[in-house]
DNA sequence: CGACTGACTCTCT
DNA sequence: CAGAGAGCCAGTC
């Protein structure tokens, strides 16, 4: 079921921790569904705002943020990077720097599939 | 059911 | 490194 996805979409993006991006494809993987990036960012646009999801966390596969850059949510979401201590450049954040490489005994505590 | 549209990604130039 | 093309898949009309 569809929504199921997004719930799990939504647990994993929890996941990320402030300081740390990942992209939507990454986070695609982790959640189970493989191939699934573009689900992914239609899930962060429909997520409940008492989810408290960060979604501005999540970037392009390139570190490119998904919004055109100048756009009004382009710049929210560089604020909030900003705030996390995640320094956007050029409407990009370095993977190198601030990827996040979960680790997978975490992950599997933290995930109950 | 077919066509179109993305908060995507990979490959090739 | 930017741009084009193709593949991808759920939603919408």
């Amino acid at each position: 079921m569809t929504h199921a996805n997004y719930q799990r979409i939504w647990d994993t993006v929890l996941l990320v921790p402030a300081g740390r991006v990942a992209s939507y494809g990454q986070i695609a993987d982790l959640a189970g569904l493989p191939g699934r990036a573009r689900l992914v960012g239609r899930a962060l646009g429909l997520a409940p705002e008492d989810l408290a999801v960060p979604w501005y966390r999540i970037l392009r596969a390139s570190g490119q943020l998904a919004f055109a850059p100048r756009s009004a949510e382009a710049e929210r979401q560089a604020r909030l990077l900003d705030e996390d201590g995640v320094e956007v450049v050029r409407n990009r954040v370095d993977l190198q720097r601030y990827g996040w490489r979960p680790d997978l005994a975490e992950l599997l505590f933290r995930l109950k599939y």
